[in-house]
DNA sequence: ACTCCATGTGTGATGTTCGTATAAT
DNA sequence: CATTATACGAACATCACACATTGAT
């Protein structure tokens, strides 16, 4: 008997694998379902819809992430800072939802300065509306406007390149595209299956 | 205007049950940067804050999606159409090509299981 | 529109993983 | 101040069962 279970094994083993690479790195999909069912129009949820977000959340860190990197690199950091998600947010359109928890105003952005403008078009972001309301330059913008913008693009074109050099090697996962822009992961599906 | 700026994050510290892990995100986070970028604690918590409003933003429209359709349960599909009304078109492809591969290693999965049942009853 | 069957999902208990807290660098 | 290393405990994934949901008739 148990014989016909490792050799049955021997089948569900390889989907299995597969199955487990869903979960392996990605965000616990109980959590995820707690959180869906905070709305309390939703009763039922399809058991693919929190696999299916735990991958729509890679995603949305991985862009936020990098825009984020990008307004960071601006001012020459190499530290993130919430100022700087602030910014991401407030250039990216698809990001006005999160204005409620990340006002505008803690974005950092020198005004009159069109070097913004210009990584956000490297970014491959459409004009931003970016009203920016007299704001105010947040305590830790220093003075920015000295970097002309192609030392910026330079910089964070070098920065990027490493950061690709990074991906190939630390997992081959995406390191043909990610440029910044936004280029969803190749990657269909969980390394090692098909 | 007022000193209270900055603690007002506090609130959202509370209720980790309504975030998802912090180290987890942080990882991904890293994942798609440079070996030598850094992010700050602030950072990482916004981003985790960012997140549950993300997947609640989706959730809502796909639950409003199925209300309309007079559907109980929230599928993929649901949350493709939601993501695609809202923008996040570049999530679509693979996202699709994701979950049409889940669920055909799981009709795989559960056909192999009720083959294994079968053996084990034969047996 | 109504019924029927098959599929699939919520709930609760359980073993195991892994994220959090803390200290050191 | 952020990262790393370590231990513990909470939370996650899994399973079984009852029945609601879905789609075709």
């Amino acid at each position: 008997l148990e014989r016909f279970w490792e050799q049955a094994k021997g089948e569900v083993d390889e989907h299995s694998e597969v199955l487990a690479d869903f979960k392996a790195q990605a965000l616990p999909l109980a959590r995820i379902k707690k959180i869906m069912k905070s709305d309390e129009d939703v009763r039922m949820i399809s058991a693919e819809a929190p696999v299916l977000f735990a991958r729509a959340c890679e995603f949305f860190i991985q862009e936020l992430t990098l825009r984020s990197w990008a307004a960071a690199q601006e001012y020459k950091r190499r530290t993130i800072q919430r100022s700087d998600v602030a910014t991401a947010i407030a250039r990216t359109d698809v990001f006005d939802f999160l204005v409620d928890i990340v006002p505008r105003e803690e974005a950092n952005e020198p005004p009159g300065t069109d070097g913004a403008a210009a990584a956000a078009q490297l970014v491959g972001v459409p004009p931003p509306p970016v009203p920016m309301p007299g704001g105010g330059a947040p305590p830790s913008a220093p003075q920015m406007g000295m970097l002309s913008p192609a030392q910026q693009q330079q910089q964070q074109q070098a920065q990027q390149q490493q950061a690709q050099q990074q991906q190939a090697q630390d997992g081959h996962q995406m390191g043909q595209q990610m440029g910044l822009q936004w280029p969803p992961p190749p990657q269909p599906f969980p390394p090692g299956g098909g | 205007m007022s000193a209270d700026s900055g603690d007002e994050r506090d609130a959202a510290a509370r209720d980790q049950d309504r975030y998802l892990p912090i180290a987890n995100i942080s990882r991904i986070m890293k994942r798609v940067l440079p070996a030598n970028a850094k992010i700050a604690k602030d950072a990482k918590e916004t981003v985790q804050e960012c997140l549950s409003e993300f997947v609640s933003f989706i959730t809502s429209e796909a639950s409003d999606k199925c209300q309309r359709e007079k559907r109980k349960t929230v599928n993929g599909d649901d949350l493709i159409w939601a993501m695609t009304t809202l923008g996040f078109d570049d999530y679509i492809e693979p996202l699709k090509a994701y979950l049409a591969k889940f669920r055909e290693a799981e009709k795989k999965a559960l056909a192999a299981t009720s083959k294994a049942r079968q053996q084990d009853g034969d047996a």
